[in-house]
DNA sequence: ATGAAAGCGCTAACAT
DNA sequence: ATGTTAGCGCTTTCAT
């Protein structure tokens, strides 16, 4: 569509107007005849003339462009955040730049200067590598950007997360009430406080319920497939091996749970397993994931609100910071849900619907543009 | 970074030269004294000056985007292929727009139109809505584009795919050799030639065995997990029901195999299914799907040297099909595999590692740019 | 209601 | 080796 250099001027010139003229029907101005309008319409229609939002851009100082950055797009967790962002963006008219960085500072780095470059209206990271100071720089500047599903601990910036430290508690206190006394824990990134605070409300809640933490209980991963197998190896080989793992997130628990049936271990007979995120494969019958939910699609909405504000500039100069309720989804991993059958891949029962109720929070109901 | 309204023009007059030496450093151009270009560059990087790429664009007439066209990001064989995309368009220095279409023609061209706006310099489609028009558009006008997992039926353009055709053939052949006589087959979107050359080969395979085919073992779905969850249930009450399923893909596979969980069959015992695809997600320990290859990261790979080559200009006039050949990985829906143990959820022994030869094609070694 | 002209920030001849 | 100039394709005052 749209011979090569076809531009406003030679529609201007077919449909004997000036160049403004055609620029006030392509925005809907309201001060065009509409004879005019229309002679202008058909001559655009007839070449297929696509405006160059190019120029436009380079004087309005507005792209219709956002960046999104994430750190591994094979992580079921993502894509389910991405269909959301680019549903909503699509909806305001807006393009999504895809930036996945492999949790590497340095393309994360080069990505973001990319953006700018770009002069994209606003950027979404949903992960950060600390080490990297662009992202420090842009806020500094006041630009345009949200943190979702982790922050930055020594930028400020609007935010959006669930209380991931509250969730490992929760999932802690379950393996707890189910009887269990040692328990391990998966790491995900050091750098990424998704992993700190889960890491850190595991840690509390042992230590509330007077339980020594052991050292090798605490196995490291990288939020891989393959980092959680090598860990669910190093489990399986620990000599009194715990009887419960919490892992940094669902995508690791997969990892875990493969390993742990190359090694013979059944779950939730000999181990039980619980998770972060509830991505749509933890609740496949033949997993069963037991997992402390994300409401991605919800979170997908606030952050876009929160980004729309600022680029709007309808925003408070503060950062915002929204902080959504974990709440534990009980299926089979852990055996404390009935509805699961243990020990089989298919299930006798069909699945106990899991409520999702919708969260409240200070933003609901607003909205940018 | 980059303070607002900072251009080149500041960068100039800071570091006393004229606009055209900025821009001569900034493109690493040879006649520049050692000088001024150190002068230049610590205004540039005092500033933390980024030069504006939609200026640059305009001129040039490149913009270093390219549009990624996808159905549904949430089927993870899109994930999986958007992150060898943006890889590697990573280390060509171009930037991805993502677009998500749901299978909806009406935002497939509305997205397409958005693309020619910001002046994309080629698209990669993974699906196509036939209805929509604007593609056909943009083959004529000999737009750089690449068809990779569909093609389109009546637009001629650079396409990679794997033999589809010869992939349900081979999935039919191994469930007739496994002594199954009833064989059912799940559909995806019928506007898609990835469903057709599937049905096709799932009928002749039939036919030629000898083996009538009946209306009703072919269910409709629409590469959901909840379309497929529907097949899977009405699947479940055919009186006489099949022994066996073929999937349009995993994702489908996925959903009606939760069905069929939930109606209390037991695969492969009751059912032996098969999908296409083979996402990570087939070789998890707790699902063991048997399904046809798609070689994801070759294609992506190949696909992105078709378009740069076409960017390029390097392309031959006409455009080139690459079909990759189908691969049959056995695991444990088909209950052919005694690495995979039956009726458990976790496996008893490792699993046999899948031999993954690469396929030579006549692009190979080949690389634009 | 419409046109003329300036300019967004850059690159690319063409000079010197 | 560097500066001058003319656009790239738009939007946006300012006239009329």
């Amino acid at each position: 569509m749209g011979e090569i250099r076809l531009s406003s001027k030679t529609i201007a010139a077919l449909a004997g107007v000036s160049q403004s003229t055609v620029s006030r029907v392509l925005n809907h101005h309201p001060n065009v005849r509409d004879s005019t309008r229309r002679r202008v319409l058909s001559v655009i229609e007839s070449l297929n003339y696509v405006p160059n939002s190019l120029a436009r851009s380079l004087v309005t100082g507005r792209t219709g462009v956002i960046g999104l950055v994430t750190s591994n797009i094979v992580n079921p967790f993502f894509p389910e955040f991405i269909a959301e962002i680019t549903t909503i963006a699509d909806q305001q008219n807006l393009s999504v730049i895809l930036c996945n960085t492999y949790y590497d500072p340095l393309h994360q780095a080069q990505y973001v200067r990319k953006l700018i470059e770009h002069r994209v209206d606003g950027i979404i990271f949903t992960t950060i590598m600390t080490t990297d100071t662009a992202v420090a720089d842009l806020a500094r500047k006041a630009f345009p950007l949200v943190f979702v599903n982790r922050y930055h601990p020594r930028v400020r910036a609007d935010t959006v997360v669930i209380d991931n430290y509250d969730g490992a508690i929760k999932a802690v206190n379950h393996f707890l009430d189910l009887g269990h006394r040692r328990i391990a824990y998966v790491r995900g990134i050091l750098d990424s406080t998704t992993n700190r605070d889960r890491e850190r409300g595991y840690r509390d809640a042992l230590r509330q319920a007077g339980i020594p933490l052991r050292r090798r209980d605490v196995l490291d991963g990288d939020f891989t497939l393959e980092g959680a197998y090598r860990a669910g190896t190093r489990f399986a080989q620990i000599p009194d091996r715990p009887t419960a793992a919490l892992c940094a997130d669902d995508h690791t628990a997969f990892g875990f749970l493969n390993a742990l049936s190359d090694h013979r271990l059944h779950v939730p007979e000999d181990v039980a397993v619980i998770g972060f995120d509830d991505v749509l494969q933890a609740s496949f019958r033949a997993i069963g994931l037991t997992t402390v939910r994300q409401p991605v699609h919800e979170m997908a909405r606030i952050a876009m609100d929160l980004l729309l504000d600022r680029i709007g500039g309808h925003a408070p100069k503060d950062s915002r910071l929204v902080v959504l309720p974990a709440e534990l989804v009980i299926r089979r991993t852990c055996g404390a849900n009935p509805a699961w059958p243990q020990g089989e891949v298919s299930g006798t029962e069909p699945q106990t619907p899991v409520v999702r109720r919708p969260v409240k929070t200070p933003l609901s109901g607003r909205r940018a543009s």
